[in-house]
DNA sequence: TTCCGTACCTAGTGTTGCTGACTACCACTA
DNA sequence: TAGTGGTAGTCAGCAACACTAGGTACGGAA
């Protein structure tokens, strides 16, 4: 998806991961997986890993681990109140930004249509 | 606006400045006061300047100096083909991204709403 | 035993926006 | 003359984040 993609998800990368557990909770390896299932097919592993780090210590996911048949113990992430909120700061943020950049959109096709 | 949006604009505030070179031409300072009267009141000159610096050594923009009544010489940037083309792709990875959070968004939200 | 799929982790790198300065030009004022 | 404020551009250093490119560990199949 290129580079251009790499740093429009820097920020909203960890909000789409937060949604995703709001859904339902998840371990790291299946959250992988649904985000190339949903189309972010070069986020790789390493870069989720990370992330889940992250939003562990900052308190806005609770861990638990659960035996697995398959190989290692899952850590599974679940979305807790503070995480609902960061959540929440999430889509206020970007409903700002995606309104914005909507608007540009709009404006320069009409610019284009007009060609005024 | 917080860490949240700076991080956000990471990737996407070319973008927007591309959008906005697409409308008109313009230079660096009149640039900043456009984001700030569209609602970007922390964006700084800095930031800006740091940008059209970029985006004109990738050689998306062409640049004019015009002398100002009042002040230093204005570089005054406008959008080229290969500008246009680069708005395009940011376009496209936009509508990408855009769509799947959005998706995301209403399924929480049907989530919250069934309960289910 | 080796390989593969599952599951997690980490050090280092590059890009980007912000902070907090600075230079330079001009008009106005004390 | 010196000072102030608005305009216009530049720079060094920092923080955050996604990626690269590895690694460990477990279980079952070849």
């Amino acid at each position: 998806m290129g580079k251009q993609m790499t740093e429009m998800l820097k920020g909203t990368l960890e909000g789409i991961v937060l949604a995703i557990l709001a859904e339902r909770p998840a371990y790291g390896y299946e959250i992988t997986a649904r985000l190339r299932d949903q189309g972010f097919t070069d986020i790789v592993e390493g870069t989720v890993y990370a992330l889940l780090v992250r939003i562990e210590q900052r308190g806005l996911v609770d861990v638990a681990k659960v035996p697995s048949e398959k190989g290692p113990p899952r850590k599974v992430y679940s979305l807790n109140t503070s995480g609902g909120e960061s959540l929440g700061e999430f889509w206020s943020t970007w409903s700002f930004l995606s309104e914005r950049i909507d608007q540009l959109h709009h404006r320069i096709d009409n610019t284009k249509t007009e060609g005024d």
